[in-house]
DNA sequence: GTAGGACCTGACGCTAACGTCAAGGGCAAG
DNA sequence: CTTGCCCTTGACGTTAGCGTCAGGTCCTAC
């Protein structure tokens, strides 16, 4: 964690590197999960661990969060430390993603088992 | 498969049996999903393997097919053969679906991770 | 100084799987 | 016969994570 990170990079090349479009890191400026300071000519301007934080928040959302679950964790992360109704909510989403991942395994294997019968079959 | 079902079932009751709303089933038959059969005052009828097939529906959804892509399965799994483009589909939605579960487990363990970390640092 | 690329703030569009009225028909029980 | 529940067909509303202009500013290069 040896950051010197003056905040210099601008939302271009944070969206190249994260692999995400510019206006998607407005989008989650909004949704409060970004605070880039900005330029005196009103540009924001984002420093390298913001490259880490865009990546966990596609995690996140492609795991079924939404914007104001990710808002939740983000306090978790960056102190170290929750209180009760913080590790109440890690567990929720934990369960739920748990769950999840149950869910698309039975599918999962509905789908192979239909492919396997019919593929011995073909028209 | 001993079935001498008359579609004697209302759309009320497979709604309560499958646990989905009458409107999801209206939206299914949009969908090209369901094909209910009409009584004289032109109500719909469905037999017992609805209750299956509407299940089977929601796992797919959960799963993050399209409605399209669930009108495409049905062929497949009710002709017990493919011909060569739908091979081709029911590998690409298995392949995402793997995907999804993959990228799924990456985000719990994350979550694990934070959970783990902050738990020995109550507020 | 000027061409053009990157940036800014709105603000409307989009998609998918339904939710939710609205307005009416049908049918068994009392 | 009427109360009341279940059914019917529209059709507009919702949500979330962006896509996509529009109209204007900024900054670097030549």
């Amino acid at each position: 964690m040896i950051s010197t990170d003056v905040a210099t990079m601008r939302i271009g090349e944070l969206a190249a590197r994260a692999g995400v479009s510019t206006r998607a890191l407005r989008y989650y400026e909004e949704q409060g999960l970004l605070r880039p300071v900005r330029s005196e000519s009103g540009q924001r301007r984002y420093d390298e661990s913001a490259v880490e934080y865009v990546r966990f928040f596609q995690q996140m959302y492609a795991a079924g969060l939404s914007s104001g679950n990710i808002a939740q964790l983000l306090p978790c992360m960056q102190s170290g430390h929750t209180d009760a109704e913080q590790r109440a909510m890690l567990r929720t989403q934990r369960d739920r993603i748990a769950e999840r991942v149950e869910t698309l395994s039975v599918a999962l294997g509905r789908l192979d088992q239909i492919i396997e019968t019919t593929a011995t079959h073909p028209a």
